[in-house]
DNA sequence: CGAGAGGTGATTTTT
DNA sequence: TCACCTCTCG
C-alpha cells in the first residue's frame, strides 16, 4: 500500500483505462503513452482492491524482454506474496505451457520437441528433394512454401482445408507440401513455432471441458501490442476469455508493422464486433517527446485511413527542429551522421548510448560501422543472427534435443554427421528407407540389428556407434539433477569441441564459439536452479523451453553499457532515445521498393511513425542522392514521407560542400577528432 | 568427402 | 560489392 502512495497520478483516459474492470476493454494507447504503467498498475489494483488472486490473472506480450519488464515492474508493484502464480507470458510460452499441462489431449509424447524456423526449412527441402524439385526451382519454392504454411496454421486452417481452398496449381502443390509437413512434424514428435499458437487453440475449440477449465482458470486476461495478433492468436484470445469477456487489450493500429508475418491489425476492428459492449479508451498524451516531434509523427500518419483516429500530445514544450540533411551518397550519409552525433555529444555532454540511428534494412548498418569504428566509436547492432541461429548452439542442442526425444529426426540429421563420422548421404538415404519400412525414427534404424542387412558392415557399425552413445546419455542424462557435467563430458567425447577448433578459421572466431557453448551450458544450469517446480527441475523441460528463450538479448543486455544503438525500425518498436537519426529517407527505400510494388506503403508509413515516436528530444532525418546499389550508383528519389512532414518544422541541410579533394577521409576524420576535443577543453 | 571456383541475389524476423 | 550457396574436380 505505501508503495501505491508514493505513485504518480495517471491522467484521467489512464485512470479509466486501469478502474474498467466491467466488460471487455480496448486501449488505444499511442506511443509513448505509458501503456505499461496502466497494464501493471491494473494488474495491482486486480489484485489488491478486486479480489481477483494474481493466479488468476494472465498478461500476454509478444517478447521475452517485454514480458521481463512487465513483471519486473509488476514486482514493484506488489508484495511476494500477493504477486504468487501471476502469469505473464509470450503468447508462444504460454501456448508451451498449455501444451505441457494438457499434454494427454494432444497428438504429442512427453518431452517433444520446437523446431525453429531453420529445422523447419530444412525438413522442407528435405521433403521436397524426396518429391525431386531440385536445383534453383526447389530454393525458390522453399521459401514460399514456408511463408504459406505458415499462413495457413496462423489462419487456421489445417493441411485438408488448405487443399480444398487451395488458389491456384501451384498453391495446391504446397497446400500437399503443407500435408507432408504436418505428417512428418508429428511423426517427430516435434512442434513449430506456430503450432504452439495453433495447437492450444484448436485444443479448447474442440474440447469444451478444457475451454471451460481454462475460462475459469483465468478470471482477467490482459494482452499487450494486441495490433500485432494474428488470427490465430486472436481466436485464442477469444477462447479463453470466453463470453463474459474478461480482459484489456491495448494496442495501436498506427504501430503494426508485422502484417507480412500474419498479423493482422484488423482484429482491433473485430473486437468491437465481436464483444458489442466492448469499451474503448484512448490514451493519447504522450510523456516522451517534444511536441514538434509529436506533430511530425502525426502529420505522416494522418495519411493512413484510420479505424480509431488518434493524435497525439504532450506537454513538453516545441523542442527543437527537425532537421533534414541530404547527403551526396550512402557514404557520404554515414559519414555525416557519425561526425553530427560525435559532435553533439561533445557539445551537450551526452553518452553514446542517448543515441540511435534507425534504417530500413540491416545492410544499411554497414556504412555506419565502418565510420564508427574508424571514429572509436563504440555501438551496439541489435538485430542479425539470433543465439540459437548459430551453428555451434543448433549443433549441440540437436545432440540435447535427440537425448530427450529419440524421435526427433530433424536432430537426428542435422548431427549424425557433425562432426563427420564418414556418414555420408547414401547411407542416410538407405538408413531413411530401412527406417520408413520398418516404421522406425531414424535414431531407432541406427540402433536396429536389422540394419546390418541393409547396409554395407563399416557404415552400419558407425549407425550402430552412434544410437548406442546417444542411448548410453539418455539413461545417463535422465533424473539427473545435475546434468550440465554430463553434457559437457558428452560434447566433448563426441569430438566437437575439437571439431570447433579445427573448423574456425581464426583464434577470434574459435573463441567466440567456445564462448557461446559455455553461455548456453550455463543458461541451462541456471535454467535448472531457478525452476520453481522440482518436476522441471530436469534436463528435459529445460531444454523445451530454451528454444523459446531470448539468450542472447538478456546477455547482450547485461553487458551494455555506453554504446551507440544501431537498429532497424521494426527492432526500435518499443524503445525510446533522446536523439534519433533515421536514415535512407528514399522512395524505394523506405518506403520499400516492395512494398510499393505490393501495395503496401500504409505499412511502411507505420514504420515511419514508429521511428519518428522513438525519439525524446530530437530528431534528424537523413538522405542520400546516391546509394550504391548492386555494383554501381544509382540516383535515388527523396521519399514522399518526406512531404507529408510539416515544412514549417523542418530545417534543410546538407549537400553543399563539395568534398575536399585529395585527402585521406581516415585523415579528414582524425583531424575533425583533434578539432573537437581541443575544442571541448 | 572436402576445398576452391564460379554464380547469384540483396526487407523487415517478436517466437 | 559481398557474402553465401552450389557445383565440380581432385
Amino acid at each position: 500500500m505505501s508503495s501505491f502512495r508514493s505513485l504518480p497520478p495517471l491522467n484521467p483516459r489512464q485512470q479509466e483505462a486501469h478502474d474498467y474492470i466491467q466488460g471487455p476493454l480496448l486501449v488505444l494507447a499511442g506511443a509513448g503513452s505509458g501503456k505499461t504503467a496502466v497494464i501493471t498498475r491494473k494488474i495491482a489494483h486486480l489484485v489488491q482492491h478486486c479480489q481477483i488472486p494474481a493466479y488468476r490473472i494472465t498478461a500476454m506480450t509478444f517478447t521475452n524482454k517485454a514480458a521481463r519488464e512487465m513483471k519486473e515492474r509488476v514486482s514493484k508493484l506488489l508484495p511476494a506474496d500477493q504477486l504468487k502464480g501471476l502469469t505473464v507470458s509470450t503468447f508462444h510460452n504460454f501456448g508451451l505451457n498449455l501444451l505441457r499441462l494438457e499434454l494427454k489431449h494432444t497428438p504429442l509424447k512427453p518431452n517433444f520437441s520446437i523446431m525453429d524456423a531453420d529445422d523447419c526449412k530444412r525438413l522442407l527441402m528435405d521433403l521436397m528433394q524426396r518429391d525431386n524439385l531440385s536445383g534453383a526451382e526447389s530454393k525458390e519454392l522453399i521459401n514460399k512454401a514456408i511463408r504459406r504454411i505458415s499462413d495457413w496454421k496462423n489462419d487456421l486452417l489445417d493441411p485438408q482445408q488448405a487443399i480444398a481452398t487451395a488458389e491456384s496449381p501451384e498453391d495446391l502443390q504446397l497446400a500437399h507440401l503443407y500435408e507432408l509437413y504436418e505428417r512428418n512434424i508429428r511423426a517427430y514428435n516435434a512442434v513449430d513455432f506456430d503450432d504452439l499458437i495453433v495447437l492450444p487453440t484448436r485444443l479448447l475449440q474442440d474440447n469444451a471441458e478444457l475451454r471451460e477449465k481454462w475460462q475459469h482458470r483465468i478470471r482477467y486476461l490482459l494482452v499487450d501490442e494486441y495490433q500485432d495478433t494474428n488470427t490465430a492468436q486472436y481466436m485464442l484470445v477469444k477462447l479463453l476469455v470466453g463470453v463474459l469477456g474478461r480482459f484489456t487489450a491495448v494496442g495501436d493500429d498506427d504501430q503494426s508493422i508485422y502484417a507480412w508475418r500474419g498479423a493482422k491489425p484488423e482484429n482491433m476492428a473485430l473486437l468491437a464486433e465481436d464483444f458489442p459492449s466492448l469499451k474503448v479508451v484512448k490514451l493519447e498524451q504522450n510523456y516522451r517527446s517534444t511536441s514538434r516531434i509529436l506533430k511530425a509523427a502525426n502529420s505522416v500518419i494522418t495519411n493512413n485511413p484510420h479505424l480509431f483516429e488518434k493524435s497525439l500530445w504532450s506537454d513538453k514544450g516545441h523542442g527543437e527542429v527537425i532537421r533534414v540533411i541530404t547527403c551526396r551518397n550512402d557514404d557520404d550519409e554515414a559519414e555525416r551522421i557519425v561526425h553530427d552525433l560525435m559532435t553533439h555529444k561533445l557539445m551537450n555532454g551526452k553518452t553514446w548510448q542517448d543515441y540511435a540511428v534507425l534504417y530500413r534494412g540491416n545492410f544499411q548498418a554497414r556504412v555506419l560501422e565502418t565510420q564508427l569504428r574508424e571514429m572509436q566509436i563504440p555501438y551496439k547492432l541489435s538485430g542479425g543472427t539470433s543465439f540459437f541461429a548459430r551453428t555451434e548452439i543448433k549443433d549441440v542442442m540437436s545432440y540435447l534435443r535427440l537425448i530427450i526425444n529419440p524421435d526427433d529426426d530433424s536432430a537426428f540429421l542435422r548431427i549424425i554427421n557433425t562432426p563427420k563420422r564418414a556418414i555420408g548421404p547414401s547411407t542416410l538415404e538407405k538408413l531413411g528407407l530401412f527406417a520408413q519400412e520398418s516404421q522406425l525414427s531414424l535414431l531407432a534404424a541406427a540402433g536396429d540389428q536389422r540394419l546390418a542387412m541393409a547396409l554395407p558392415k563399416k557404415a552400419a557399425s558407425q549407425l550402430h556407434e552412434f544410437a548406442e552413445f546417444i542411448e548410453q546419455y539418455t539413461r545417463d542424462l535422465h533424473d539427473n539433477d545435475e546434468p550440465v557435467p554430463l553434457v559437457r563430458q558428452m560434447i566433448n567425447e563426441t569430438g566437437y569441441i575439437d571439431y570447433i577448433r579445427e573448423q574456425a578459421s581464426t583464434p577470434q572466431a574459435e573463441k567466440v564459439r567456445m564462448d557461446n557453448l559455455e553461455s548456453l551450458f550455463s543458461s541451462i544450469q541456471n535454467l535448472i536452479n531457478r525452476a520453481e517446480d522440482v518436476n522441471e527441475r530436469n534436463i528435459e523441460s529445460v531444454i523445451r523451453k530454451l528454444v523459446l528463450l531470448d539468450l542472447l538479448d538478456q546477455q547482450q543486455e547485461a553487458e551494455d553499457t555506453d554504446k551507440v544503438n544501431l537498429m532497424t525500425l521494426h527492432a526500435a518498436k518499443g524503445l525510446e532515445f533522446p536523439f534519433v537519426y533515421i536514415m535512407g529517407l528514399e522512395e524505394d527505400l523506405l518506403p520499400h521498393k516492395n512494398s510499393i510494388a505490393a501495395d503496401t506503403v500504409e505499412e511502411e508509413r507505420r514504420l515511419m511513425y514508429v521511428g519518428i515516436t522513438r525519439a525524446r528530444q530530437e530528431l534528424t532525418l537523413t538522405l542520400a542522392e546516391q546509394r550504391r546499389a548492386g555494383g554501381n550508383m544509382k540516383q535515388s528519389t527523396p521519399s514522399r514521407f518526406l512531404d507529408e512532414l510539416p515544412a514549417e518544422e523542418l530545417e534543410w541541410s546538407g549537400k553543399k560542400k563539395a568534398k575536399l579533394s585529395n585527402v585521406d577521409p581516415k585523415e579528414q576524420a582524425k583531424a575533425y577528432l583533434a578539432n573537437l576535443k581541443a575544442l571541448m577543453k
